[in-house]
DNA sequence: TTCAAAAGTTTTAAGCTTAAAACATTATTT
DNA sequence: AAATAATGTTTTAAGCTTAAAACTTTTGAA
């Protein structure tokens, strides 16, 4: 590959952006590119190391958490998705050996999932490394540009509720 | 639904965080939950306002900031997705009358896609409507704040890509 | 008790995404 | 000129995701 046809190697939703665009359109890019260069870091590394997925990482991250049985339910709202898309991923983890399923005894609907002992050692090595990662990548940040950043950032999530609030409000009226 | 189960109605990565856990995972989470938080609102309101897909929509943005013509190679490069992917999201705007494919003339593996007049039309108004919802939704933060939040994050963009660097240099040895 | 409503889960259909294979066309080499 | 390589695109297979429909079981009401 030539080096001037390298233009585009990493997500940058920057490109392109006008110098009259407003700062908040500046920020929201410059946030998704952010979001994006460590989502898509934290993905690959998953694949390489441990052959496994984001999702999958997150319901053993969840299961590991709750410490004992969690039902498909309880996932699906901890992990903030449907519960179709936890009974795919709960299928997959389950034909890998690392969770197991079982109804619960009371209540036949239920499901009860479970990590299997390969499962839990298999999270523990993936947890490791994922925070190796992350520290990795926010390495030349200071001690005072994280925290403010962090805050900054709590800021921002306030002031999107807010906004979500408000929409919430006149759609109700 | 009872309030008392109201638990996790928004998409928040951070629920579950340990106070032990370290500042540059915590700023990962609270990254994702901003991030994440401005990408469904926009998404939704793209559904309900326009009846599209975000994905769609940056196709379109592509095709109206290039002025003219552009080939699938383009278009993919220009949004860092695979050809593959351009493929199907143009096949769906071509079904709805958005964009138009042809043969360039003088080589005839190309396809250039534009914008059709109903494209632009369509395309206008979702863009003024974005610009409206992004702005609502920083509407909290102050000039300084919002100054502060895009130097921060450029700086975390450096980081990441210094990371990635480094990283890309180990494993080449 | 029987029937209807509610709750938990799975299935289905559609769309987004990627990597890899396949295909078509153009450029290059021999 | 013919074979080979490179380029541009599409197809395919797999996975993630959602919304809506369907299914199973339990709960509640008549």
């Amino acid at each position: 590959m030539k080096v001037d046809e390298v233009n585009f190697e990493r997500k940058d939703y920057e490109t392109g952006v006008q110098i009259q665009d407003e700062m908040e359109l500046r920020i929201w890019l410059r946030l998704l590119t952010c979001s994006n260069l460590l989502d898509t870091e934290v993905r690959t590394r998953l694949k390489q190391t441990a052959g496994t997925t984001l999702p999958r990482f997150d319901i053993l991250a969840q299961l590991e958490r709750h410490k004992g049985p969690m039902s498909m339910g309880e996932l699906s709202k901890r992990l903030m998705v449907t519960n179709g898309n936890v009974t795919g991923l709960v299928e997959r983890l389950a034909s890998e050996g690392m969770v197991e399923r079982a109804p619960a005894p009371d209540d036949r609907r239920i499901q009860m999932v479970s990590l299997t002992s390969r499962g839990k050692e298999n999270f523990a090595n993936m947890a490791e490394n994922h925070r190796v990662w992350i520290r990795a990548m926010m390495e030349q940040l200071t001690a005072n540009e994280l925290n403010s950043l962090y805050d900054l950032l709590a800021r921002l999530k306030e002031s999107i509720l807010i906004a979500e609030q408000k929409n919430n409000l006149e759609a109700a009226e």
